[in-house]
DNA sequence: AGCACGCCGACT
DNA sequence: GTCGGCGTGCTC
């Protein structure tokens, strides 16, 4: 009998076979999405091939409904997929989710075609310095002979490797070839949107996550097709399924977004180079402080480092001044006589400022002045933000929202006092120091308005703001030619958070932000408040001496093995009841640690531990880490998926995640 | 993963 | 005597 092998999207580690709907062929089902019945519900699911059944005793229900008109799975589909459910901890299905929206939909009527950009190729305003003529060379020759290298494009801050990408895209599209391009978020595709689509008019698409179903079908096909030839996007527009892929771009190569922080957690630089081998295409890594593997790679000529070691037109990097606070009594100004002193001066000539504090809110948590309690969120093990404007207790992980208590809910004391500082204080502050500038905050908060995005930037852009007060979504992207002075308000949040990456991220963090000023004629001026000012990450961010910084983080890894001395795998426990989370997490650890040991399996196992924040929205967590190397990690990462001895506690499996908090 | 089936407490 | 709690096991 003919039947259907079906790929359905649960965690079962096998296909489905179904019947081929009544009057259709089987032929027009494969390499469709199909809606099939599994058990009592309907899923959309993969229709991979046409088998003959030996007479069997299953009882086989007909596929539902077939859903595309024409076949969107391929070959190369597949073996992605596969890839994907053997690296990640999948099933087959899973994956192939990934790689094909169940969720993108045709739509009704054939809708009018968005209007024609202006099609004429814009005329390249710039001609490229020698180290980007350099670059642009060796990843066309790359391209053009389907070499299939991978590049760690590793430029300065404002060293023009926007340009670099454009003209590497420009060479694969003349070439008749198809470009993906990723950026890290969402909120930076606008301003790369409208660059690329000056250059390519209507041959460019956009996807990321918030692309309706509609949108996205359209997309595929016409990527599909060849209609569109380069596809800019966040993550998942690494599946693009361009048939002629000659060039893959990921600028900020070393942002953590992405990794995929669900299942499966794939890092789309690693189905780059996954499609870029069955492709013959070329990758090009970018960034001004790359991610430890990707440079340690390069310097292992894994790949080929390319440096563009200069700022456009030989513009000085800014000069970074760090202020020790390490005297400075916690609570009153947040800003020191020096800092203040800078801001005064940039202001005075009519130059703009940033400051940079990676914490939204007014402060972090209030305490109580008399018994000293802290303000606990509910649902989290966190304690709940101060907000001004509108004046409220917020926590930053679930949501909850509360008004300010008139009273210690322990000691009925009325004096509670703000602890730490947040971007509203440092706003507050900044009023009070400079009541004629004009200040505009851009934060979580304030940017959920999407306008408040493009307000801030037109409006440091168009001089109508003198200082820009924001988190870490001011530190990239933004280019603005009058910001001659980024002051760090606290360059330590990140720096003693307890993961392996602390330093790594404070260094790159420093790095971008230090990169907003100075872009334009005048020179910039950056300025650090921190209370190490000799730790590593610090020292190194000051004096631009990213080999430095690497070697030393590398030091520190090696001796605490962990990445890239090792690979790891997090696993979290998750329970409402926080005695059957730490009981759960107790049997799979020894569970999996007989298997290690009866297995032979060499891996180190951890835990479980409790994490930074052991209760998130009302669920208690526990981790178990795994080290060792991926193919023993995945080894036991398997018998975890298998492992169904947990009823009602929740377990996921994480590889190579992008931190161990 | 989700959903049905099935066996025990408490509620009209 | 029925409604619903969630432990167990199966899904082409
Ligand atoms: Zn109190
Ligand atoms: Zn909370």
């Amino acid at each position: 009998m003919i039947v259907i092998n079906v790929a359905v999207a649960v965690p079962l580690n096998k296909t489905f076979y179904y019947l081929p709907p009544e009057n259709i062929s089987p032929q027009d089902v494969v390499g469709k999405r199909v809606r099939v019945q599994l058990g009592g519900r309907f899923i959309t699911s993969y229709a991979l091939e046409i088998t003959q059944s030996e007479d069997s005793n299953l009882k086989l229900k007909p596929i539902t409904e077939v859903i595309d008109d024409d076949v969107v799975i391929t070959d190369e589909s597949v073996a992605l997929a596969k890839y994907i459910s053997e690296n990640y901890v999948c099933t087959i299905g899973e994956a192939l989710a990934c790689v094909i929206p169940p969720a993108m939909k045709k739509p009704k009527r054939k809708i009018k075609d968005v209007e024609i950009i202006n099609e004429e190729s814009l005329p390249y305003g710039f001609s490229l310095t020698a180290a980007q003529k350099n670059a642009v060379d060796k990843i066309n020759k790359s391209v053009n002979s389907n070499a299939a290298k991978t590049f760690l494009l590793y430029g300065v801050t404002s060293s023009g490797k926007t340009e670099v990408y454009l003209h590497a895209i420009e060479n694969a599209f003349k070439q008749n070839k198809s470009a993906i391009m990723l950026i890290p978020e969402i909120s930076l595709t606008a301003q790369f949107v409208e660059i690329v689509t000056k250059r390519f008019g209507s041959a460019v698409g956009v996807w990321h996550s918030g692309i309706s179903a509609i949108e996205k079908y359209n997309l595929f096909m016409k990527a599909k097709s060849g209609e569109i030839k380069i596809m800019l996007g966040a993550r998942s527009a690494i599946f693009t399924p361009f048939k002629n892929l000659g060039l893959i771009i990921i600028d900020e190569e070393h942002e953590h977004t992405y990794k995929q922080e669900q299942k499966p957690s794939y890092d789309a630089r690693e189905i780059a180079f996954w499609r870029a081998k069955r492709n013959k295409s070329s990758v090009v890594l970018g960034s001004a402080t790359p991610s430890l593997e990707s440079y340690k790679d390069a310097l292992e000529n894994k790949t080929e480092l390319i440096n563009l070691p200069e700022r456009i037109d030989k513009k000085p990097m800014p000069k970074i001044e760090i202020l020790s606070l390490k005297n400075k009594p916690f609570g009153g100004s947040l800003l020191t006589i020096e800092t203040i002193r800078a801001i005064s001066n940039v202001l005075s000539k009519k130059e703009q400022v940033i400051v940079f504090l990676n914490r939204r809110g007014y402060s972090p948590s209030i305490m109580c002045k008399n018994c000293g309690s802290v303000y606990q969120c509910p649902n989290c093990s966190v304690s709940m933000s101060y907000h001004k404007a509108p004046e409220s207790l917020r926590c930053h992980y679930c949501g909850e929202t509360k008004k300010l208590p008139a009273v210690c809910p322990v000691c009925k004391s009325k004096e509670v006092s703000v602890f730490g500082a947040g971007t509203q204080k440092v706003e507050d502050e900044l009023g009070k120091l400079f009541p004629k500038a004009k200040i505009f905050r851009l934060d979580g908060d304030t940017a959920s308005l999407k306008e408040n995005y493009v307000k801030a930037y037109k409006g440091v852009k168009n001089d109508r703001y003198d200082i820009l007060v924001g988190t870490q979504m001011i530190a990239k992207g933004f280019d603005f030619p009058r910001v001659t002075l980024v002051c760090v308000v606290d360059a330590d949040t990140s720096l003693y958070l307890p993961d392996f990456k602390s330093s790594e991220k404070t260094f790159q963090l420093i790095t971008q932000v230090s990169g907003r000023c100075g872009r334009g004629s005048i020179p910039g001026n950056v300025i650090l408040q921190t209370r190490h000012p000799e730790h590593y990450a610090i020292t190194h961010a000051k004096a631009y001496d990213f080999h430095s910084f690497y070697k030393e983080e590398l030091l520190q890894r090696e001796k605490l093995f962990y990445p890239p001395y090792c690979d790891v795998a997090k696993i979290a426990v998750r329970n409402r009841d926080e005695q059957k989370a730490l009981q759960d997490a107790e049997k799979l650890f020894i569970f999996l640690d007989g298997l290690a040991k009866s297995f032979e399996i060499h891996v180190k196992l951890l835990g479980p531990a409790t994490p930074y924040i052991a209760k998130l929205h009302n669920t208690h967590r526990r981790h178990i880490i795994i080290k060792g190397d991926k193919k023993n990690i995945l080894k036991l990462a398997e018998f975890v998926q298998n492992y169904k001895q947990l009823p009602g506690t929740h377990v996921s499996v994480e590889i190579m995640p992008s931190d161990l908090i």
